[in-house]
DNA sequence: TTGGAAATCCCATAAAGATGGGATAGTGTT
DNA sequence: AACACTATCCCATCTTTATGGGATTTCCAA
C-alpha cells in the first residue's frame, strides 16, 4: 500500500478550491497529483495521456461537463476510481455521475470535506457520499428493486403463457409450444387477466413487467 | 422543527451497544427514544402500537429479522425514517435493507459512528451510509441505469400510440384519447411493428420495455 | 424545389382475441 | 371426505387486431 503512491488526477474550475484540494493531498506522502487541471480539455488530455489510480473531478466546467471525463476515464481507465466533487447536489446530476461511472460524490457545501479520507475510502473500495447525495441513489435502488412482491401469484403455466404472450405468440403458437389444446389457453389468459386486473394481452405484459413478473433483458 | 421531539423506536441486541445509543440520544433535548427494545417481537410490537419518526434497528436479532421489521415499519408507518445499523456489511445485506425501505445504513465498526449526527440527517431526508456500504448501492445504480439506448428510434406520436396500447387501450380509446381518427391508429401502429419488428401489441410492449423506451414505475 | 418523413384520414377483410358458459381430473390441505 | 386450486378441454359469439391497399398536408432538409 505504502509503496506505491496513490497517484491522482484533480480537474476543478475554481482556482481557490483546486488549490485547497492540492494542497491538503500534498500533505500525504504517498499520495501524488500527477495532473492539475482547471479546465474540460486539460482534463481530457490528463486521463488520456496519464495512468492514475484516482480521477477527482467537479462536473460543472468553462468548456465542458464532468459527465464526459466521467465517461472517458471509465472506457480508457476502467481501473481508476472517480470522484465527483460538485455544488450540483439533484437528482439528475447525481444519478447521471454514478451511472457514468463514478465511485464517490460529496458535495462541495459539505462541512469540511475530509478530501485525504475520502481518498483513502476511494482506493479502499469504499465510497465516500455526501449524505444529502446518498438519499438519491437509495431511491434509485429502493425503485428498481421491488424486491419480491409476485411470487405466487401466477401459477407456473399461467407464467409460461404469460411468457408466450409477451413474445406475440398467438393463442395457437402458445397451445403448441407448451403442447396443449388452444382451447386451453383462453382459460389461463382470463385468469391471468383476473389476478393481474387487466384485459388485453398488451396490458398484461405491461403490468407484468411493472410488476416484475417478466424478467427484462 | 425544535418544537415537535424527534421519537426514535430503538431495536438493538447487544446490551452494550444499545445503552450506548441510548446514552447518546439521551443527551439530545428534543431527541425522545420512545422505544428500546432488545427482541424482534419487542421492536414489531413498538412498531405497531408506538408511532415515531424514526426507527434505529439491528439487522441480527436473536428471534427474528431486521429485515422484516423494515417491512412492517414501512407498511405500519410510511412516513418513519428508518436507518440500520450493523455489523453485516455484505451485498446482499445492504441491498435488501434498502430495497426493504432503510434510507441509513451504518456499520458498527464505524469510526465512533457519530449517531446524533445520523439521526439528525435522517430526519432532514439525507441519508447516512457508511463508505464501505455506498458502494454496494453504487454498483446497484451502475448496473441498473444502463442509460438511454432508445431516443429517436419512435416518432412522438408513436410513442403516445404505444403508451396507449401498452396501457390496454383499443384502437378506438387510443383515438377518441388523442383525438385523432380511429383509421389513423392503425396507420401508426404499422409504424411502430416495423421498426420494433414486430406483429403485435403485446410483443411491441414487451419489446418497448425491453428496449427502455417505455419506463417501468 | 424537390424529396422524404411524419401525421393525418379512409376502406375492407381475414385472423386473432376476449369472454361467457360448462366440464373433468389431480393435488394438497383442513 | 370436502374444499380449494390448478390444469386441462370444449364451444359459441362478438369485438378487436392485423394488414393490405391508397391519399393528403405539413415541414424540414438536401
Amino acid at each position: 500500500m505504502a509503496d506505491s503512491p496513490v497517484t491522482i488526477i484533480l480537474v476543478e474550475d475554481d482556482d481557490a478550491m483546486r488549490r485547497s484540494l492540492v494542497m491538503s493531498l500534498g500533505l500525504e506522502p504517498d499520495f501524488r497529483v500527477v495532473a492539475d487541471c482547471s479546465t474540460f480539455a486539460a482534463g481530457a488530455q490528463a486521463i488520456g495521456a496519464t495512468p492514475a489510480r484516482v480521477l477527482i473531478t467537479d462536473l460543472q466546467l468553462p468548456d465542458g461537463h464532468g459527465f464526459e471525463l466521467i465517461r472517458r476515464a471509465r472506457q480508457q481507465q476502467p481501473d481508476m476510481e472517480i470522484m465527483v466533487i460538485s455544488v450540483l447536489g439533484d437528482e439528475q446530476s447525481v444519478v447521471t455521475a454514478i451511472s457514468a461511472g463514478a465511485s464517490g460524490f460529496l458535495l462541495k457545501d459539505a462541512r469540511a470535506l475530509d478530501i485525504v479520507r475520502s481518498v483513502r475510502d476511494l482506493v479502499a473500495g469504499r465510497s465516500p457520499i455526501s449524505t444529502a447525495v446518498a438519499r438519491y441513489i437509495i431511491r434509485v435502488v429502493q425503485e428498481v428493486e421491488p424486491a419480491e412482491n409476485a411470487e405466487g401469484l401466477l401459477t407456473e403455466r399461467e407464467m409460461d403463457i404469460l411468457w408466450g404472450i409477451a413474445k406475440g405468440f398467438t393463442y395457437k403458437d402458445v397451445a403448441k409450444r407448451l403442447e396443449i389444446s388452444s382451447n386451453t389457453v383462453p382459460t389461463h389468459i382470463k385468469n391471468i387477466y383476473r389476478k393481474l386486473e387487466v384485459n388485453s394481452r398488451s396490458e398484461a405484459v405491461f403490468e407484468a413487467v411493472q410488476r416484475g413478473l417478466i424478467k427484462i433483458s
